[in-house]
DNA sequence: GTAGATAGTGATTGGCCACTAACTTGAGGG
DNA sequence: CCCTCAAGTTAGTGGCCAATCACTATCTAC
């Protein structure tokens, strides 16, 4: 039961994310969180500063595990066959909802905090993505091109799966044969 | 000032659009919506059955406005060329990030809607996309894969103005010569 | 001009939620 | 054994927000 606050700290990130890919930024509750780690919603507070600073550690770590993804699937692999080596990992995660809908709360919480003028925060937020993109395009050989092709269909499968359509769904149909397309 | 209550609803419409997109659905306080109506906040409970009601006639409208864009943008050209005047169109979209943010929002709303429970919810979504969707495929020859094509870089066009890259950033330069592409 | 309908407001409320403060529990070392 | 310090809790607060209710103002038809 009782753990170091760097242990406990891990366990929050994991709720967060689930909870906030759920929810989103604003739907969650910081009680919702507590609850899920098993721990009073107020010493959530001890360990982190905000219900924001949770939500950024959820988004990084969303992001780290992405590329963590990426890196296994095409370990050892180049330019076209790590392009369909990663599509085939990012196809396999539209099974466990909570990872894309994480990133996707990224990007529209990241917008919210824009609008109200946060200008911060998209910072950190366009790192995170650049980060993992470059990664991404290296793998596959470098070219932009290819790079932000994979991402478009990587975009366009989390859409997908935010609005429930099962993956045996005529939507899906026209990712078949679309070569080295995500 | 005093208007009829359609034209009340239709305006409370528009400015739901703009504040649904820059807030999201939680972030949103339907006060804010009245307030950039020009009306007190419990008149909007008169116009429609709640909040609910009010993003999804939003939601709806904002799909019927994109699919405007792309008919008006691609009149009388069929296959790739219309496809070609579609993008374009899209493109210049970007300028006024509302209309884009609003999708977003329709998808992470659906998304935790149905996390909720609310399956209804994601069902009249999936026919808002599909209207959509179907309404463009035809228009640039039928093929699957074409338009799924299409909408892959529309979602990742989404996903960059939400993350605030401004249209010379190099994260905008992987679309440029990709021909037909989005 | 007045009666009925339609447009619109002010005051309020009950519930939720991020965050704080003050207190309690428990493990390890001297 | 008890002291210390970190882990964790209970109780509470102030602010926000969707929704309701009772009311007022304005238009239209006769």
């Amino acid at each position: 039961m009782r753990m170091s606050a760097e242990e406990r700290r891990e366990s929050v990130v994991r709720a967060a994310m689930i909870e906030f890919a759920r929810g989103g930024y604003r739907g969650t509750s910081t009680e919702a969180i507590a609850r899920r780690v098993g721990v009073s919603q107020p010493y959530l507070f001890r360990l982190f500063p905000g219900k924001q600073a949770i939500f950024e550690a959820a988004a990084e770590r969303c992001v780290e595990e992405t590329w963590r993804v990426f890196d296994e699937a095409s370990a050892g692999l180049t330019g076209e066959a790590a392009a369909e080596a990663m599509s085939g990992a990012y196809m396999g995660l539209v099974e466990d909802r909570d990872q894309l809908m994480m990133q996707m709360q990224l990007y529209v919480s990241v917008s919210a905090a824009r609008a109200a003028g946060e200008e911060e925060i998209g910072e950190s937020a366009r790192r995170l993505w650049e980060g993992l993109f470059d990664r991404v395009r290296i793998r596959i050989g470098g070219d932009m091109k290819d790079a932000t092709r994979f991402f478009a269909y990587g975009m366009l499968i989390n859409t997908l799966v935010a609005l429930g359509y099962p993956q045996d769904h005529r939507m899906w149909t026209g990712f078949d044969g679309c070569e080295g397309a995500e």
